[in-house]
DNA sequence: CATAGTTTTCATTATTTATTGAAACTTAAA
DNA sequence: TTTAAGTTTCAATAAATAATGAAAACTATG
C-alpha cells in the first residue's frame, strides 16, 4: 500500500511538526498515518509506509501508547498486532493536551510550591519568591481550568465553544444576574 | 552577584523545562534568571550567572526578542544594554501561548486547508479528507477561541477564570435565557 | 575619524537525540 | 517441547541541535 501525493504531504508535515507537538518526528509521521489510514495497521506495515526500521517503529509504537493515543487490535487467525488510532480526533487532541500539561505544567508547579513554602532569607531570595508565587497562581488557574473544562460534558463544550465572542456578553450577564441579591 | 541555592535550583529548572516550553535549556534558564532577578541584568552579567558564553547570551537575547518576552533598557552614561522581562508574567504567558500557538497549530491549518479544498481521488484519499477535516475544524475552534480570550478584558478574564466549576452552570442558564424568545 | 567599549556572527566543536539492525525475547501452534 | 512468526531491546552509529570563542561589526565619544 503507497500513499497517495497528498496523504503523504500530511504524513511528512506531521513529522516536521511531531516535536512541536511534543514528540519526535517519525511519532509523528506514525500518529498521521495511522489517522488518515481507514484500517488498522501492522507495525511492519508503518515500517514500510515510512521507510523506517522496524525497531524504530516498536519504540514508536510504545511511546504512541504511552501517550495513549493508539490502541491495539488482533484479527482472528492472524498473529500480529494491528494499531489504530485510539478514539476519535477530538479524544486525541485532549489526551495530547493532558499529556502535556503533565510535562510541561506540574513539575513546575510542584517545585514552585516547595519553594514558596519555605520562608525567604533575603531581598533577593523575596523578590524572587514573589514572581515564583505570581507564575505558581497562573499556573494553577489554568490547571483548575483545564480540569474543569475536562469536566463538562461533550454538549456543553459545544455549546462553549459555539459560545465565541458570546462569552463576554454571558460574563456581563452572569455578573448582573449574581449581583442582584 | 550570586545566586542563593533556592534561586539558583528555580533558574535550572526553568533549563530543564525550557524545550518543553518550547525553546531550549539555555534560553529558559536566561528567561527565569531574568524573572527573578529584580534589577534588569547586561548580558556579561546573564553570561557570568548561567556560566556560559557571551556568544551564546547574544544568541539567547535575540530568540527572547522574537518571543516578545524581554525588552532592553538603557541606563544614563552607561552604553551598555540592560534587560529586563517584558510586562508581567501574565504578559509573557500570553506571548509564549500565543507563539507557540503561531508555531504549533497555524502551519498545520494551513496545509489542512490547502488539502481540503482539492477534490479527493480514491476512497483513501476520501477517507484522509475527513480526517483531515475534522483535525481542521477542532483546530479552528481552538483558534478562535483563544482569539476570543485574548480579546476579553483582564476584569472578564478573571471573572471567568474564578467561574471554575461554575461554567457548567453560567452554561445552563445562558441555554435557558436564549432559548426562551 | 579614530578608538575603545560593546554586541553580533558564524565556523568549529561538543552535546544531545534519534535511528538502525542484529540478538534476545515472547508466544501461539504443531 | 520445539519451532517459527512476531515483538522488543539496546549497543553502536548517524543526525540534529546547541555552545563556544575569536573575528567582524557596530556605535557613542573625545
Amino acid at each position: 500500500m503507497t500513499l497517495s501525493e497528498k496523504n503523504y504531504a500530511f504524513v511528512m508535515h506531521c513529522g516536521e511538526m511531531g516535536s512541536r507537538w511534543g514528540f519526535n518526528r517519525t511519532i509523528g509521521q506514525m500518529c498521521g498515518l495511522l489517522i488518515i489510514t481507514k484500517e488498522p495497521m501492522t507495525a511492519n506495515e508503518i515500517a514500510d509506509g515510512l521507510s523506517i526500521s522496524r525497531g524504530n517503529v516498536s519504540m514508536g509504537i510504545k511511546e504512541l501508547q504511552s501517550w495513549r493515543l493508539i490502541k491495539v487490535q488482533h484479527i482472528p487467525g492472524d498473529r500480529k498486532e494491528y494499531y489504530a488510532p485510539a478514539g476519535t480526533i477530538w479524544d486525541m487532541a485532549n489526551r495530547v493536551f493532558e499529556e502535556r500539561k503533565k510535562r510541561e505544567i506540574d513539575p513546575t508547579l510542584s517545585l514552585l510550591r516547595d519553594n514558596i513554602i519555605e520562608e525567604a532569607h533575603n531581598d533577593d531570595e523575596r523578590f524572587a519568591q514573589q514572581q515564583m508565587q505570581e507564575i505558581h497562581d497562573l499556573l494553577e488557574t489554568v490547571t483548575k481550568w483545564s480540569a474543569e473544562l475536562q469536566r463538562l460534558s461533550p454538549e456543553q463544550l459545544q455549546s462553549l465553544m459555539k459560545l465565541g465572542s458570546g462569552i463576554g456578553k454571558v460574563l456581563d450577564f452572569k455578573d448582573k444576574i449574581l449581583k442582584k441579591p
